[in-house]
This record gives structure tokens, C-alpha cells and sequence, in this order.
DNA sequence: AACGCGTGGCC
DNA sequence: TGGCCAAGCGT
């Protein structure tokens, strides 16, 4: 980035933002008054997530918990079941505990530092409900934001070790007083552009607002960047799990330790998941109860930093005498189960 | 300061 | 198909 490099212009972005602005459920129209619980929910929400995926849970949320005194006072077990099939489960925890902070304390904190002190809060949200719920001239650094400071400015170093300098480079964009007139707008506008022109793979250059100022483009490695260092491989895990049914249609359950790897989250029981897959003799030690097992199914499934290859094995007895606790086959779709269970569930059912 | 932490869609 | 990616945070 040379001294002479020119800042893209904020009410371009804004002008392109006026004609091409997605409606969102959680976007105030134009005009009007945004409502804090509804953008900080979605952020939370948002947080590594597609809006595709997120749009579901979001509706079922303000459903089942339409404010945020509500969502204060819910048990945390309708909070995790309500999230169960959104991932990275410490938000949910996060965000009860937020709730409950924030009906305590009557409102949400109106300024950056407030927020960030928030638990599940981090810089990025806590910019992002500072300028769109109240309007603080904050410009939110996502990946998407990310992505586009580093290509109008041309960051070439590579991600994570280039983070504050792209940082810096998005402080710039909102320094202008035409980002600084309309925060909550200039800081959508550059998640929309993100989203839907400067695209990770192709961008769509030519209907860029920003075509003429963007230095990556000039130089040709717009799709390029922002690099990023290589990232570790995915090693195969195995892991077995029981399908145990008593002749009432109950299903015996377990409750997954609070935190860490899907923390607070219902699951089948099971063995632990390690690199070596496990032999018929090594996995009935593990069995809640002794009982004829018989292969269910396999279930495949990518978490953060593993792939997962499990066993089901099922088996019925007249009277589960086990750790855990048992649930109608019927009502499980109220559990906090996980994807990954669900799947286990689903062949389980099926065999 | 790295690393742990889900899921589903896309090419 | 498998690697990459998405409005990051906590520790």
C-alpha cells in the first residue's frame, strides 16, 4: 500500500448499498429504529455461520424466546435444544449467559467496550451491535470485511500474521465521513459486498463499486487474497456408539461434559473417538449394559478438527438399568442432540 | 498466541 | 470427493 494509494470511496459503497441492500429478517428497514436484542441474537448467530443456515434457528428463537428477558429466564436446556444443529455450542451457553447479564443490568451496554466485556462477545460483534443496533461509528472486521480492506488495499502478507494491518486498513474505509454519517448502513454495505461481489473465489469485479479503487484488482490478484497460511489436516477418528431401547420406546441418553468438544450436549453413549478404530472387544467394555448388540449402521461426520467414523450398534432388554437417563424415541427431537447424533439416531431408527 | 470449537453447502 | 469456506470467541 503506497502513501499515494486512494481510500475507495465510502458513499460509493453506500450509493451501491441503496440499490442492491439485502432484506434481512434481523434489518431494520430503512428508516427505522433497529432492535438490539434482534441484531445481537443474529450476530451471535452469524458468528462462523451461513446466513442460510442461520435463518431457521433465528425465526424458532424470537418464536420461542421473544426478548431478551425471555431468553433470560428459559432453562438453559430449552436454550441448548433450541441451538442443537447450529454448532459451536458455547455460543449458546454464551448467549444465556449474555441474556442474562443484560436483563439483570435493564438493557444492553449502548458502546464498544460495554459490549466486549459481554460474555460471547468478542470484537467483531461487539463493533458490529455498536454500529447497527446504535449507530457508533465502528466498521466491524468479519472475514468479509477482511477480505475486501485487503483487496482494495492490496495486503499481500498472509492471514493471521497480516490481521492488524487489515484491520487498520477497514479503520481507514470507516474514517470517512461518509461511512462515519451512517455506521449501521456502511458496515452492511461492506458485508453485502462481501457476500454477494467480492467473493472468496470469483469475484464479480465488474459490478464492483469499488472496481476503480481497488488496488488488487489493478494488480491483478484480486481473487488471490487475502492469503491465508495452510491449515492442518483433518485426521479420521472412530468411535462406537449404543442404540439402547427398552420395550416402553425409551432411548437411553447421556449428558456430554459442560464444555469442550460439544459441551453440554446430549449424545447416544458411546466410546471415545480415537485415531485407532475399535475392535468388537474392545467396544462391549464400554456398553452401558449387557445385552445382545448388533451392527446399526456407520454414520460419517466432519467436526472442527476431525473427521468422525462411527458404529452404531443397537440392542433391546427388558429394563435399562444404565448411566444416563432415558427419553421416548418419540420426543427426541426436543433433545439437544447434535447433528452428529442425529445422524447416529436416524440409522439407529432405521436398522 | 495458537489452538479448540460444528455444520452444511459449494465446486 | 474432499478441501474450503461462513457476520469469531475463549482460553
Amino acid at each position: 500500500m503506497s502513501p499515494a494509494s486512494s481510500v475507495p470511496p465510502a458513499a460509493a459503497l453506500l450509493a451501491w448499498y441503496d440499490r442492491h441492500r439485502r432484506r434481512l429478517p434481523w434489518r431494520a428497514e430503512p428508516g427505522e429504529a433497529a432492535d438490539p436484542y434482534r441484531v445481537w441474537l443474529s450476530e451471535i448467530m452469524l458468528q462462523q455461520t451461513t446466513v442460510v443456515a442461520v435463518l431457521p434457528y433465528y425465526e424458532a428463537f424470537l418464536t420461542r424466546f421473544p426478548s431478551v428477558r425471555a431468553l433470560a429466564e428459559a432453562p438453559e436446556a430449552d436454550v441448548m435444544a433450541a441451538w442443537a444443529g447450529l454448532g459451536y455450542y458455547a455460543r449458546a451457553r454464551n448467549l444465556h449467559a449474555c441474556a442474562k447479564a443484560v436483563a439483570g443490568a435493564g438493557g444492553f451496554p449502548r458502546d464498544v467496550a460495554g459490549l466486549r466485556a459481554l460474555p460471547g462477545i468478542g470484537p467483531y460483534t461487539a463493533s458490529a451491535v455498536a454500529a447497527i443496533a446504535f449507530g457508533v461509528p465502528a466498521v466491524p472486521v468479519d472475514g468479509n470485511v477482511e477480505r475486501v480492506a485487503a483487496r482494495v488495499f492490496a495486503v499481500t502478507q498472509a492471514l493471521p500474521a497480516a490481521k492488524q494491518d487489515i484491520a487498520a486498513a477497514a479503520a481507514r474505509l470507516g474514517e470517512q465521513p461518509e461511512a462515519r454519517a451512517r455506521p449501521s448502513d456502511f458496515a452492511q454495505a461492506l458485508f453485502d459486498l462481501g457476500a454477494t461481489v467480492c467473493t472468496p473465489a470469483s469475484p464479480a469485479c465488474g459490478v464492483c463499486p469499488w472496481l476503480g479503487a481497488c488496488a488488487a484488482r489493478r494488480a491483478g490478484i484480486a481473487a488471490e487474497l487475502p492469503r491465508k497460511a495452510p491449515k492442518r489436516a483433518r485426521p479420521l477418528r472412530h468411535g462406537v456408539h449404543f442404540w439402547l431401547t427398552d420395550p416402553a420406546g425409551r432411548v437411553l441418553l447421556r449428558r456430554r461434559p459442560p464444555r469442550g468438544l460439544l459441551g453440554g450436549m446430549t449424545e447416544l453413549p458411546g466410546t471415545e473417538w480415537r485415531v485407532s478404530p475399535w475392535a468388537a472387544t474392545e467396544w462391549l467394555a464400554f456398553a452401558p449394559m449387557r445385552a445382545e448388540w448388533r451392527p446399526a449402521g456407520q454414520v460419517r461426520h466432519g467436526l472442527t478438527h476431525f473427521e468422525l467414523a462411527i458404529e452404531v450398534v443397537a440392542a433391546s432388554v427388558p429394563a435399562i438399568r444404565a448411566e444416563g437417563f432415558l427419553r421416548p424415541v418419540a420426543d427426541l427431537a426436543g433433545e439437544a442432540l447434535p447433528s452428529v447424533m442425529r445422524k447416529c439416531v436416524r440409522v439407529a431408527s432405521a436398522a
